[in-house]
DNA sequence: ATTAATCCAGTTTTT
DNA sequence: CTGGATTAAT
């Protein structure tokens, strides 16, 4: 069924010879079809499931393909290796190392500490970069290079920062180490340790296949070169490359015949998606970037087609609940529905009045649930338990003590993780007494810094307030007051009595019934009923703390699917903007909607500066990828496309001029100046 | 120095 | 609505 169901491209795409293949595949020429074609072409010559790695750009795209798989060859389909980059890697390495994965918000916390010790020396004509900065130039340079080293590539860039290049690198040094030293990874150290794992094994894949190609940046290449496949199998469209910032290099499809010896280039060139008016009004904008390739792409929709519309509002307010009303007057699956944006900020807009006319919305990333601070909170109590060096943890969770903040958060981590040998849950609970907690810090005293006021306290000074803990090293700290020996206790009493090798699902009702979470969820309901003016709302309370109650359920829930507590933290990590929940009309940035497709799409804030991003281009972003995610845009459309702007926001009071691309397009006669 | 409270600006895109 | 900066208090 995959194979018959192909057209002849298609099919001598998906029947190629092994070796190395590329697929140039436009939008909507059946890009799936063709994979899940090679995958039943490969199985059927006898290859075993284990034998195929499928990379995608999200998991879900993998699913999709595997379930269409499955509808043939059945549950042999699931043991085909498959994911993001991320997830392979993860995969692997999760058997040989105990992984922390942790968000690169939180590392950049960990980043900026480190950063921020440094002294620069005086230099008037450029100053050095900020920590922050620093951290997301390290990340895209860790994706971007080819090898070079940070000062190579740096230059390259055209920065003039030579001076600071031995800070920098010292900085990054000093940070893999820190990560190292505590079990951490991100993002990166996942594709650059399998990278080289996969060096030292024989490739255990007769085939790789790629999918979205263009969007490879170094580094993923990186992890393909080191498995060294007898046979890879990409598909990919130039004019769809949206990743640069993340370091994506067209260059890397486009050199595909020049790397890779007897490699064979198909395209396919029938598009099933769009009609026709769509399909031109996509291409003539393209058309404006330079040709790597010619595009003819053949229409094969015969419906009725219905012609673009350019929908024109005064205000932004106006334009979201126009498209609302389309909406509801179009009398479409919902599901079927997409508005699509350039930015994450258009979505509030479109979310609030779209629920104002009862129409039900989903977004993808659940971005607020994982940032709510109860979640947070229980994930991190969750990382102290698995992850006993997790001193970010520790520090999170520590911090909501009073008098204790994130240095004494650390001091503590540090005090505990010296009492138990290099490991805080032995010092927290069967402390060696024989150590001095903070003798680290007496060593900075023959600076003259600290020894006035760093002078250790009497750990009994709290006796009469504490039952469990009476007495441990750790309250010799000097900073620390009743209030914060009280919680430590709370805390004591939590890490003791939770279990740690039961379900995950488990150990959050265990957290979640314990005084310790539960003193610091009455202090966030308090926080949260406090008015402007610091008057309480008490009637508020029930209904605040339901809400909270139910964020926990949910991760119960969440937790149910994972066989351990490492793997379920880490897949919160992994995968976590990848849940869509709910149901309704899809409300999609451009990036999120790579390899979808919708009856009806509307395309909304096209105007000048927005989309294009004018601020980003000045930053270095190009207008040729702001071109191709216009491009992307468009051609997720099958039937209905709208297009629309507003000329005005109100709130921010700004006045705007319709996108180039709008222009472009051939929809507004003038382009923007 | 560190914490905690308060005020202010500002918001790209993803694993 | 939140991260960042500023400021007062310990």
């Amino acid at each position: 069924m995959p194979l018959s169901g192909l057209n002849l491209e298609q099919y001598s795409a998906a029947t190629a010879p092994m070796g190395y293949n590329l697929v140039i595949a436009s939008a909507g020429t059946g890009k799936t079809s063709t994979i899940v074609g090679r995958i039943a072409y490969l199985l059927e010559s006898g290859i075993q499931p284990q034998e195929i790695l499928l990379l995608t750009f999200t998991n879900k795209a993998s699913q999709e393909m595997i379930s269409r798989v499955a509808k043939r060859f059945g549950d042999i389909a699931k043991r085909i290796e498959c994911g993001t980059f991320h997830a392979v890697s993860y995969r692997f390495l999760k058997e040989k190392y105990h992984i922390s994965l942790k968000q690169p918000k939180e590392l950049k916390v960990l980043f900026k500490s480190i950063a921020q010790n440094r002294v620069y020396p005086h230099q008037t004509s450029t100053p050095p970069y900020s920590a922050q900065y620093l951290f997301d130039l390290y990340s895209l340079f860790l994706n971007a290079r080819n090898n070079e080293s940070f000062e190579e590539w740096l230059s390259a860039r055209g920065s003039d920062h030579g001076a600071y290049i031995d800070i920098y690198e010292g900085i990054f040094e000093e940070y893999q180490m820190l990560k190292k030293q505590h079990n951490y990874m991100d993002y990166n150290d996942l594709l650059i340790e399998y990278a080289k794992e996969m060096r030292e094994h024989p490739c255990p894949y007769q085939e790789i296949l790629c999918d979205e190609y263009q969007d490879t940046n170094p580094l993923q290449n990186q992890v393909i070169q080191a498995l060294e496949p007898k046979s890879l199998f990409c598909v990919g469209d130039y004019d769809q490359s949206i990743y640069a910032f993340n370091g994506a290099d067209i260059a890397i499809i486009s050199s595909f015949k020049e790397i890779y010896h007897n490699a064979k280039v198909w395209t396919l060139s029938k598009n099933y998606r769009s009609t026709r008016h769509i399909l031109d009004l996509a291409n003539r904008v393209i058309e404006k970037n330079a040709r790597i390739y010619p595009k003819s792409l053949e229409v094969i929709k015969t419906s009725e087609p219905i012609p673009p519309k350019l929908l024109v509002y005064e205000e932004l307010f106006e334009q979201y609940q126009g498209v609302a009303k389309r909406i509801l007057s179009a009398n479409h699956p919902l599901d079927d529905i997409a508005i699509i944006f350039r930015n994450n900020s258009s979505a509030d807009g479109c979310e609030a009045l779209l629920r104002e006319l009862n129409i039900p919305s989903k977004r993808k990333g659940g971005v607020s649930f994982f940032d709510a601070k109860e979640v947070a909170l229980m994930l991190d109590i969750c990382s102290v338990l698995y992850n006993h060096k997790d001193m970010m943890a520790y520090i999170n969770v520590l911090s909501y003590g009073s008098g204790i903040g994130s240095a004494m958060g650390k001091e503590i981590y540090e005090g505990l993780s010296a009492l138990g040998n290099g490991n805080a849950r032995v010092g927290l609970l069967r402390p060696d007494t024989s150590i001095r907690p903070f003798a680290k810090r007496a060593k900075n005293a023959q600076l003259g810094l600290f020894d006035d006021f760093f002078t250790l306290q009497d750990v009994e000074r709290f006796d009469i307030a504490l039952r469990t803990i009476k007495g441990h090293p750790i309250l010799a700290h000097p900073k620390l007051n009743v209030e914060g020996a009280k919680f430590l206790e709370m805390f004591f009493e939590l890490v003791s009595s939770c279990k740690t090798n039961i379900h995950p699902t488990n150990i959050i009702t265990q957290v979640a019934r314990s005084p310790f979470y539960e003193h610091i969820i009455e202090q966030l309901c308090l926080q949260r009923i406090k008015g402007k003016d610091g008057s309480m709302d008490f009637a508020r309370k029930d209904e605040v703390r339901e809400k909270i109650d139910r964020k926990v359920v949910l991760l119960q829930d969440i937790a149910k699917g994972y066989e351990n507590l490492g793997r379920f933290l880490n897949a919160m990590v992994l995968g976590s903007s990848e849940n869509t929940q709910g149901s309704g009309v899809n409300l999609l940035t451009i990036h999120a909607s790579k390899g979808l497709e919708f009856g009806i799409v509307f395309v909304i804030d096209l105007m000048h500066g927005r989309f294009p991003n004018l601020k980003l281009i000045a930053k270095g972003g190009s207008i040729e990828e702001e071109r191709r995610l216009f491009y992307v845009a468009i051609t997720r459309a099958k039937e209905v496309l709208y297009l629309s702007y507003a000329k005005r926001d109100a709130v921010k009071n700004i006045d705007y001029q319709p996108s180039l691309f709008l222009y472009e397009a051939g929809l507004i006669q003038e382009a923007p100046s």
